[in-house]
DNA sequence: ACCTGAACACCGTTCAAGT
DNA sequence: ACCTGAACACCGTTCAAGT
């Protein structure tokens, strides 16, 4: 190590790439302008250096898209394996809803990766071991983790869509619908009830998200009696 | 209409294009070969034309991209709304899974659509109208839509990255893993369990659908109980 | 009204060449 | 070992021109 040569001063020479510093680019240049914005290209430009640098650290974009994805799975907190079950699992429910609002490109991704990045594994490791030493079946587990992740991931996927954030925006969005879809609406009576509803009442997501979270996860507490003695 | 001149038989003139194909075949194109697989040109090509000759049936890639999502709506069967909800929710679910099973390539597409087409505000409608009519309120009939949908296109969306079919080829895919896998497994025991545990046992993502389907169902008709009354 | 060729401003990636 | 310029085979879309 003492023996290592100094790098001689050439003006091409010292980029400073590497495989983290280029994810983190990327995840940053997803989270500004999203998945659509992110070329080669751009994130080159962004790290001082040209497209073709990037391959000595990532071998295609697709590999570069795995790294981002596995960037997301460290953020989410995974459930200690002790605890009571249910609020571990609401805890990491939580926590994966906002590392995907945090990173709203990912949502699509998250679940269409094969072979997945160690973030990943270490987090799903975490989850099955809790649900196992909650006493839960094979079965049981493979069901449990089944529907939360469908609802998490789903759920996140229609808030990424609805992108209004406050609970004024929706009345807002709710009014200027009435007013300017108003013929479009008569066709639909009871989307424009719900509008209606919406523009008097707002809406919140959180509060959406927690309503279905507790109820699966009590739903689920209910049937796992069963799977713990077996089934 | 009896005026109406014949057209002269030019060689560039007779594409016969509409809307109505160009959609189909965009449709057709994304089955066979994923929404990557899509580009202007090779759209053209299928369909016998330069890719500036559609342009003249949708304004850009981003409307085809509408057109066809609203085409994989119009094919969910819609619930009635006089009878049992649950069992037309039932329905629509299962329809719907199967819709983006036929059409892979829309499942991160359906949702994120601003502005919706005719066949989603139909089938919007129709759900609601089922909700309204069998008695739940606006915040109930909200909820009960929200987690549904949640679950559904969440599901739809593990299904779409877990490519396996059937039971056969998990047991296979999970024989794999241990297999090949083993040094890596060892970190995560209890992923390999599971790992076991599908190699003995298969997996079916129908009844893996269908049991997250029928738990949040049978929870949310307990608790609408409650949002019936007003709430 | 519908179709087209040429062109523009982009892509991801390869490859030979530089230091 | 790391960075680059030129090149290849693609994109979506515009625009003037054809019939």
């Amino acid at each position: 190590m003492a023996t290592h040569r100094e790098r001689p001063p050439h003006a091409l020479q010292r980029a400073g790439l590497s495989r983290e510093r280029v994810l983190g680019a990327a995840v940053a240049l997803a989270d500004e302008g999203g998945v659509e914005e992110l070329s080669m290209r751009k994130l080159a430009k962004k790290l001082g250096v040209e497209a073709m640098s990037l391959y000595n650290h990532i071998a295609s974009k697709d590999r570069l898209l795995d790294g981002m994805v596995d960037v997301v799975f460290s953020e989410i907190e995974p459930p200690s394996p002790g605890a009571d079950w249910k609020q571990e699992m609401r805890k990491r429910a939580i926590s994966t809803r906002s590392a995907l609002n945090r990173h709203r490109w990912a949502v699509g991704l998250m679940e269409a990766r094969p072979d997945p990045g160690e973030a990943n594994l270490r987090l799903h490791e975490a989850v099955l071991a809790c649900l196992r030493a909650a006493g839960l079946s094979y079965e049981a587990a493979i069901h449990a983790y089944s529907v939360q992740d469908a609802y998490i991931y789903g759920f996140a996927l229609q808030e990424r869509a609805l992108a209004l954030e406050t609970s004024e925006e929706w009345v807002e969005a709710a009014e200027r619908t009435l007013r300017d879809q108003q013929a479009a609406l008569d066709a639909y009576p009871h989307i424009a009830d719900i509008q209606h509803h919406l523009a008097a009442h707002g809406f919140s997501h959180e509060e959406e998200f927690l309503f279905g979270l507790d109820l699966i996860l009590d739903a689920l507490e209910e049937r796992l009696a069963d799977g713990r003695r077996g089934r």
